[in-house]
DNA sequence: GTGAACTAGTCAACCTTGTTGACCATATCA
DNA sequence: TGATATGGTCAACAAGGTTGACTAGTTCAC
């Protein structure tokens, strides 16, 4: 069985798992690409350029999914400080308890994932992937996108 | 990092390596979906409703598809034995050499994974990724489907 | 043996999310 | 200062998915 199966299951497991908790939360609009911008926005300023990098999308899908975002008061636009053609994006309140949310999430799913296998397995795969994405994408990590 | 992003950017790097080295070999009609069920005929004699649940997507989903490979001369639709209503999907010839080029590629893919982070890593990847999977899916697999 | 219930696959219509190239305003650079 | 480049939006289009209806065939209860 190839990787990219794998990797596709793993996935598809991770959000699937991901989403079910939110809707068991009460939390039922949010789509699978908020998760990544969110936790992008948790540690960078960032513009629709860079949505489009982190996500692997043209300019104008990530500014779709802003747009998306804002319209579920996740986000909002702001005037980017030192360019007047940019906006900076910022999260809403709602935006930063959705990614509180999101996060812990997760957390609880990794540790799921750590009683099957073990937690120093969950800490190599981590650790063995960012190395190999990494060396294969010029010390840079790749795009989301995970679709066909 | 969360995992769900690591698997995505894996499975983009994995997709986006072996189409960049189809194209490389002069194949350039090929989805990235059509790796999947090539891989899958290989093991199996298949029927459309089987090719939804691989890819975990609905039967006209997976119909479309057949379709598509038909059209492309990957597969061909053969009567059921026992079931009249169904088909059998078989792999042409082409079909079949694009399968040994796929796998082909996987290996390589793989190998130069294992030279980044050890073949011992990339065994246990595998296994951990298949025990886990299986047991967050009443011991099956779960669907491929990777997108959003 | 028969009829009800179910299933495999297809149909047409629709939906979601992406892409493209043009465009405007702004920034950069020679 | 003018040429080139860029950030983001626009409208139109594309790909691949879903949905519910439908037909033909299968299974099952009686």
């Amino acid at each position: 069985m190839p990787l990219a199966r794998l990797m596709a299951m793993a996935f598809r497991s991770l959000i699937d798992d991901l989403h079910d908790r939110l809707r068991a939360r009460g939390i039922t609009d949010v789509r699978p690409a908020y998760g990544f911008v969110l936790l992008y926005l948790r540690d960078h300023d960032a513009t629709a350029r860079e949505i489009a990098e982190l996500m692997g999308t043209s300019k104008q899908a990530a500014s779709k999914l802003i747009g998306a975002m804002e319209g579920a008061k996740l986000v909002r636009r702001a005037p980017h400080p030192t360019d007047g053609r940019a906006h900076r994006l910022a999260l809403t309140r709602r935006g930063a308890r959705l990614l509180t949310t999101v996060e812990t999430i997760y957390r609880e799913l990794e540790d799921e994932w750590a009683e099957v296998i073990g937690a120093p397995a969950v800490a190599s795969m981590r650790a063995d992937l960012l190395a190999v994405l990494r060396a294969r994408n010029d010390g840079e990590l790749p795009p989301v996108r995970p679709g066909f």
